[in-house]
DNA sequence: AATATTGGTTTAATCGCTTAAACATCAATG
DNA sequence: CATTGATGTTTAAGCGATTAAACCAATATT
């Protein structure tokens, strides 16, 4: 016995199938006699209606396509952070709230992205990430409602959830400025024009201005987002050994890294190191000292994207918006206060 | 400018919408001079095929459900445990391959899973995690091919894809037991009847028969499958006091926070207590020192239960599969051997 | 009393695609 | 030379919904 549909309900009710669409749409008035019966109907058959007709019909899909980075193609190590497990997660929960299913995508070929977003007839496409430019101006070409998360792609077509970056990265620096630290190193990932990175690194040397600290090119280490490379990181700086009290980690990731690193090479966090993370990963309260880290409200992001863009679907005129999401500190046990 | 259809591209290319169809499809044959034109015009139209009118039409959707376990109603623990993430990166990818896409719930309300199961034809599901009974009930009347990861659900109506959990524990067990540990604890999650950690503690004392050392039901701590719950189980074993010198946990979530708790009372690891873990966390590596633990090949189940899947949804004739994936354990620092 | 309005329901077209069946051509067959 | 067979293409009927427009009573209006 297949599925049942519209006509099947119909028949048992002893009604026409658009009158059966609309006791279900409530767009017509129905009498409630009549309606009764068609929901009883529904009820026996165990009816379920078909969005992929109805989508066919209405001209929507109520799905909505998430795009994330495919770091290494054939990789998939997005998945594995879990900052966008955790996003992911939030998207998933507040669309669902809304009547909208989620289409992962973890495509490198921008291309296929695009292609996806037609033969499925996305309502709506969440991008999280940084991508090449190409891949905005192709995404434009598609018309479909787009909000970006974490981007710093200006073109007034899309709508961008963020934070501040650059004041993360003040937070963390003055921390540690106020610690009594004068000597602070600043771990990278790769700074790309207009990136992530190179907003935190500006948050950096604004502390450092204010407190009337010397910026010093030689204090700043730029390797790529991962652990390994925070282990590097910190045996050069174990190497170079100038004098330096603490770091800045313009990623939690790379803090851990450095924390095995520093160890690595006989040194201690916070004794002979003290040092801030910026993400607040969920290991980081885990570490043995908890990392003391800049903590963003991974989940809002997700909750304040879906909002965002199921506005916009509901209203096709809204003008581009951009929210900026709070950042707070918080304080573990990575950071000593020196003299 | 709308999105061309199957139509407008047989009118640019002077034939009729089928010839189109069947140029795509290949079903039937078509003169190299229309296939040329067909396929001119589908080039400078752009044309997409939309999978919704096809899926209508053919009678399926070229999507596959995955459904993780929602911890909580309303939480989103699962995402944030690399575990789940790393499983769906893996489907996502090997799904993505053979053209089909997936479209992940993480309900806790079985009811709704099955409403999305018939709302969007999916073809296929996957199934991560172990879950009531009435789950499975439910889930069969779909008649939608389903494939478990990691679930001892014993109908003969679903394919399984496992690890032998027993065998993991057995020789996390045995390991210490080789390093000359004879007084060995063991953290669990919740023990439900049948379940994963019923099988690991089952592997426990399996190697402690072969070792031919005694088992003692107050070695086995219980609690939840979390940090906390690892810190806090620490704490009871420092408590205790009973001349333990080891530890299986049974997930690795639960090694570091035990890590954790012991720490907090003025223990170490490996100096006062071995401890070895169960999965094989990304973070479990990055940890100081690094936990030594039962490695399985995640990804490996997420692919195996795609191809799984799509082999069924092929010929749906297939009678059920069981594949049990390989385990290994991997070496880091947190066992020492005692005399 | 004739007409307009309203509420409730059905008819039929449509969304974009697939496919069985019908239909032309043209070459090969008996 | 009529017939059969390939080959290539079109016609038209779905798939499961929505919805504008038509329809029918019954009631309200003038």
């Amino acid at each position: 016995m297949a599925r049942a549909t519209l006509k099947d309900v119909a028949e048992l009710a002893g009604v026409s199938a658009a009158t059966v669409s609309y006791v279900l749409s409530g767009k017509r008035t129905i009498s409630e006699e009549t309606k009764a019966r068609v929901l009883e109907a529904i009820e026996q058959l165990d009816y379920v209606p078909d969005l992929n007709a109805r989508g066919l019909s209405m001209r929507d899909s109520k799905l909505i396509g998430v795009v994330v980075p495919q770091t290494e193609p054939g990789e998939r190590l997005m998945f594995q952070n879990s900052f966008y497990s955790e996003v992911l997660g939030s998207i998933e929960y507040y669309a669902r709230q809304k009547g909208y299913h989620i289409l992962i995508s973890a495509t490198d070929a921008n291309e296929s992205y695009l292609t996806l977003a037609r033969q499925r007839n996305l309502d709506g496409i969440i991008v999280i990430g940084m991508y090449p430019d190409e891949f905005y101006h192709e995404m434009k070409k598609t018309q479909i409602p787009i909000v970006l998360i974490d981007s710093y792609c200006n073109d007034h077509y899309y709508h961008n959830i963020r934070i501040d970056d650059a004041y993360g990265s003040y937070l963390a620096t003055r921390h540690l400025l106020e610690k009594g630290h004068r000597d602070i190193a600043f771990f990278s990932g790769q700074m790309k024009e207009n990136g992530v990175m190179k907003k935190r690194l500006l948050g950096y040397q604004q502390a450092l201005d204010e407190f009337r600290v010397e910026f010093k090119g030689e204090y700043v280490f730029e390797g790529q987002i991962d652990y390994q490379s925070g282990v590097e990181l910190a045996g050069k700086l174990t190497a170079s050994s100038q004098g330096i009290t603490a770091i800045v980690a313009a990623a939690d990731i790379l803090a851990i890294g450095a924390v095995k690193g520093l160890y690595e090479a006989g040194k201690t966090v916070p004794g002979d190191y003290s040092i801030v993370g910026f993400d607040d990963l969920e290991i980081s309260q885990y570490l043995t000292p908890g990392l003391t880290t800049v903590k963003q409200q991974i989940s809002l992001k997700g909750q304040k994207a879906v909002e965002l863009l199921l506005k916009h679907i509901e209203s096709p005129s809204l003008p581009k918006q951009e929210e900026i999401l709070p950042l707070e500190l918080v304080e573990r046990g990575s950071v000593k206060k020196i003299n």
